[in-house]
RNA sequence: GGCUGAGUAGCUCAGCGGUAGAGCAGGGGAAUCAUAAUCCCUUGGUCGGGGGUUCAAAUCCCUCCUCAGCCA
């Protein structure tokens, strides 16, 4: 049985439409589930929308619409970014179905049961204008009159009503544990540190429900017609419902439960890294594995924002770059857990650098020269001679365990580093074997060349297909490497192309690109 | 204000006690199989400032500055 490996997105707020930033989590999500896949795991690998709360309730109303038909227009804008970008997802779950319901409001009633829920008070700042609660830190002074107001300007008013609270004062020993004994619990690093030193100031119980005078676009609160959950309590649970919960014995869930790694931006460390854990603790289900929190996307170096109107949208550069040219970039470039940044020229230069002038162009080079004088079959290989094997080492056994690691620590960009140096080794050795003169001088030589480049090429193109599916599919598809043949278990001599093996006429798989036609 | 992380070649970053590194960009050469792609060579840095520890510091300590984040 192969080991069961469980990732999630954060699940998408359906306030609006999918822009690069949710593409990118998306994309980083994929890439790992993809890798882990072709390394013989046994991959779920869930996202979807999270679809209740206030701003959804209050945008829906603006534009004239139910909540439910506002969430379902926009859900469908996240589904179809996912299918654009070849995002292989197991499951898309949306709060608002059937099955989150009753995970939600059963997870609730383990909690209840658990004594850590109890009904009190809520205290804050609320905007009856705009029918929404806000922080403290959320509201501007203002500088005349010492008034605080909301971002928009409207005022706000001290309320008091009563509320469900989570006793997460609790848990706050029991979470400090938890991050000393499993210190990969929260990635990279730097926010486990933010997160200890949060959590070792003492916490404060949670506001877990709202009165339905307030808000009622929720999941009502169980036992309570009054109150619907707030929104973390109900959207985390996401996690658990996609494997069946509140049926703990259901093969997915056995199966994949304690696997499970989050994949999440770096502003809802706290409700995964806190919450989450605590609630789960509360209601007696293991704990999740890791917690990777990735960074933003910058645009030329500035914030994306609709005030700077620099938001870009997957689509726009699905059709300037292409999918497998947005996507290796992204996991290229993106630094491990950092802000990064997007800029058009910078981008072009690393796809063409990395793809076009690459892999794409030794494919090119080596099969159509084996296409032009082989007949169009693999060549069958002579004695190897040291470099040779220097060259089908660094394909066969170097490079596999570099990706591994690498991956293991959600660091695409190593990843694919090492394929690009596999790739820059096979280029150097094209041009210190010259087949295109061994054509004229030593044509059996030069067939065992090319045989060593076709195997080089085929690992390569296995080693990179969760990063750029489509065209690495169709590289491999130009080679006749079948298609139960394309796992990393594939990697090595024991698969090795069989001479007189036919090739189709090879076409290049990643085109240069010339211009960004996006800003 | 407190805490954390970062500040190294034009750009993105690695190195974290022992004579400054990689990739990309720039410059020169080679080759012509290939998507004007490739290969080789090369310019370029007082490693944020200052002080200290050490035979030796980008690397450890102190202090200051800048940026990001978390907290108050």
């Amino acid at each position: 049985m192969s080991k069961p490996f469980y990732l999630t997105t954060a699940i998408a707020y359906v306030n609006g439409l999918p822009h690069l930033g949710h593409a990118y989590e998306a994309i980083l999500s994929d890439a790992i589930v993809r890798f882990k896949r072709l390394d013989g795991y046994d991959v779920f690998f869930l996202t979807g929308t999270d679809e209740h709360g206030e701003k959804v309730a209050k945008t829906a109303e603006k534009n004239g619409m139910t909540p439910k038909a506002f969430a379902d227009m926009n859900a469908q804008g996240f589904l179809d970014m996912d299918r654009d970008l070849n995002i292989s997802f197991d499951d898309f779950i949306r709060t608002t179905e059937p099955r989150h319901y009753k995970a939600a409001q059963a997870m609730w009633e383990r909690l209840q049961a658990r004594g850590d829920i109890y009904l009190g008070k809520y205290e804050g700042w609320y905007s009856v204008r705009e029918e929404a609660y806000f922080t403290e830190d959320e509201l501007i002074v203002d500088a005349q009159t010492g008034q605080k107001r909301t971002p928009q300007g409207t005022e706000v008013e001290w309320v008091v009503e009563p509320s469900y609270f989570f006793k997460l004062s609790a848990y706050t020993e029991k979470l400090l544990a938890l991050y000393e004994q499993q210190p990969e619990f929260i990635q990279p690093a730097a926010r486990r540190n933010e997160i200890i030193s949060f959590v070792k100031q003492g916490l404060k119980d949670l506001s877990v429900s709202r009165h339905k005078s307030r808000l009622n676009w929720g999941i009502p609160v169980p036992g309570d017609d009054d109150h619907v959950m707030y929104v973390w309590l109900d959207a985390l649970t996401n996690y658990i419902t996609a494997l069946g919960y509140p049926d703990m014995e259901s093969v997915k869930f056995k199966s994949q439960w304690p696997a499970a790694h989050h994949i999440i931006g770096k502003d809802i460390i706290r409700f995964h890294c806190v919450y989450w854990p605590a609630f789960l603790m509360s209601a007696a289900v293991d704990l999740p594995r890791v917690v990777f929190a990735h960074g933003f996307i910058n645009v030329q170096g500035e914030k994306m924002s609709k005030s700077i109107g620099n938001v870009l949208s997957p689509d726009d550069l699905i059709k300037a770059y292409g999918v497998d040219a947005l996507r290796y970039f992204l996991l290229r470039d993106i630094p491990h857990g950092q802000d990064g940044n997007f800029a058009p020229d910078h981008a072009v230069q690393r796809m063409n650098a990395d793809l076009a002038n690459g892999i794409g162009n030794l494919a090119q080079r080596t099969l159509s020269f084996v296409f032009k004088n082989c007949e169009g079959k693999i060549p069958g290989a002579g004695a190897l001679q040291p470099a040779d094997q220097e060259l089908l080492v660094h394909a066969y056994e170097k490079t596999l365990p570099r990706l591994r690691a690498a991956m293991n620590e959600f660091r695409p960009d190593l990843a694919l580093a090492a394929v690009a140096e596999l790739v820059s080794a096979a280029d150097g050795y094209i041009d210190a074997q010259a087949p295109w003169t061994l054509r004229k001088t030593d044509p059996a030589r030069m067939q065992t060349v090319l045989y060593v480049l076709c195997e080089v090429i085929r690992c390569a193109a296995i080693m990179m297909q969760w990063a750029t599916p489509q065209a690495i599919a169709a590289l491999l598809t130009q080679m006749n490497v079948p298609e139960n043949q394309r796992q990393f278990a594939h990697v090595g001599v024991d698969h090795a192309l069989k001479p007189d093996h036919l090739i189709e006429q090879p076409a290049g798989v990643f085109p240069r690109i010339e211009l960004p036609a996006v800003a």
